[in-house]
DNA sequence: TCTGCTGGATTGTTCAACAATCCAGCGATC
DNA sequence: GATCGCTGGATTGTTGAACAATCCAGCAGA
């Protein structure tokens, strides 16, 4: 799940004919996990702390059995790990996760930008490249890392797969929670700003393959500058 | 999630010296979890009935809140599909969802075998290989079936990479439930045991990018043939 | 035939309780 | 002084019961 869009059967997109006229009205395990999602992306929740189930619930106003039930979807989600009969704490980087992440985003972006993409989706990569220059006109740093999980997502958007997108998602979710504004400084933005517009001028012309290849050769380096940083 | 492994920093594999001495007692939640999938996979409950919490949880003798819980793990997993206030129901196929299943195992089997991996998990490889001739000698239909999918796990399990193991783990759930033994003839099965081999072949003698493509056009041929099948 | 209501069934959520488990602290022993 | 074993408090795991919210099938009436 995470966040994504959960409409059963097609992709979602400007699906402009036969929208769901359904009024949603998320359960309220589901805000619960929301408004955790919210603290651990904004990095009030930092990685290793515990949540304590009473506490959560009696912050919230709500019982502890629908918190358990967030923790239950924030736990398959990777951002928090639970500890039989321990607790739950938020979910740490361990030896080898930065490999195993960066493994997977090799997988399902380089292979959605091999297959190319529809003008609309190609559009909604450009549509992310322009919002990284405008916040890095406006040196908006905020604005500059957000920028650039749109342009990955709208990557993988290409694909037009529901499951992939949620995947990534959940991928894009666990890196905002390891890789927090506090641990990143404006010396990574410059970089892609400039190769993103590559990426996607590649892609624009068709040229897939060379479009690959930037981007594989962009998240190489990236696993290797996280690795520098935060050990293994 | 997904009956997958879920040893938290290092990859599973044959990891000899410290061995996780722990007594594993999973929880009531987790054990209705597994039953649950299991009836899934089994096809004790077929893709579009409804599950009742009051009846399972009174089969199992467990607490409707427990059932709830082993739910939302299966939700996650897209093996249950939750409608708000109506129920949960065993996910069925809908369009597109073929090609997407396809368009995510493409992406990460393609990229892993194209990555090549240690002598160890070739041999895992080779060894699924090998427990697929056995069946098919047999006559074994059932072990045919699961030889394929541990075929396809342990090249995916070539990128050492535990959320690509874990998903890849969710998509053949999906798969048993979507296309269960009693939708698949043994002429499935004649064609890609040769195949196998020879993509086991190819990644024995170093030959990646041929084994990519092999495996890559055994994908979108399956894909095919589902299709074919099941309405788009 | 269609509309609108109504009652029963099921889900969503809360609450309170208890068993199981863990952990920190504290003596007792060597 | 260090180790061992215990104990008490805190937290999780699970249950059962209750109630509100929602849905749905069936029925009455136009």
């Amino acid at each position: 799940m995470a966040g994504a869009d959960q409409e059963s059967s097609e992709h979602a997109g400007f699906d402009g004919a036969r929208a769901r006229m359904r009024l949603r009205v998320p359960s309220v395990a589901e805000r619960v996990a929301e408004e955790l999602r919210y603290q651990l992306a904004e990095g009030f929740l930092v990685p290793g702390s515990k949540l304590t189930e009473a506490t959560i619930a009696e912050d919230l106003g709500v019982s502890r059995n629908t918190v358990r039930e967030a923790f239950a979807e924030l736990a398959g989600e990777r951002l928090l790990l639970r500890q039989p009969n321990k607790g739950v704490y938020v979910a740490t980087l361990e030896a080898g996760d930065i490999h195993d992440v960066y493994t997977v985003r090799r997988a399902i972006e380089v292979s959605s930008i091999r297959a190319g993409g529809s003008p609309e989706r190609i559009a909604a990569v450009r549509a992310a490249v322009e919002e990284g220059k405008r916040a890095a006109a406006a040196d908006d740093n905020e604005g500059l890392g957000s920028a650039n999980q749109h342009f990955h997502g709208a990557i993988v958007a290409l694909a037009e797969s529901n499951r992939l997108d949620t995947i990534m998602a959940q991928i894009l979710a666990e890196m905002r929670l390891y890789f927090h504004k506090a641990t990143m400084n404006a010396h990574f933005y410059s970089d892609w700003l400039a190769e993103n517009e590559q990426i996607c001028a590649a892609l624009e012309a068709g040229h897939l393959e060379e479009a690959g290849d930037l981007l594989l050769a962009y998240l190489n380096r990236s696993e290797q500058q996280q690795t520098a940083i935060h050990g293994d």
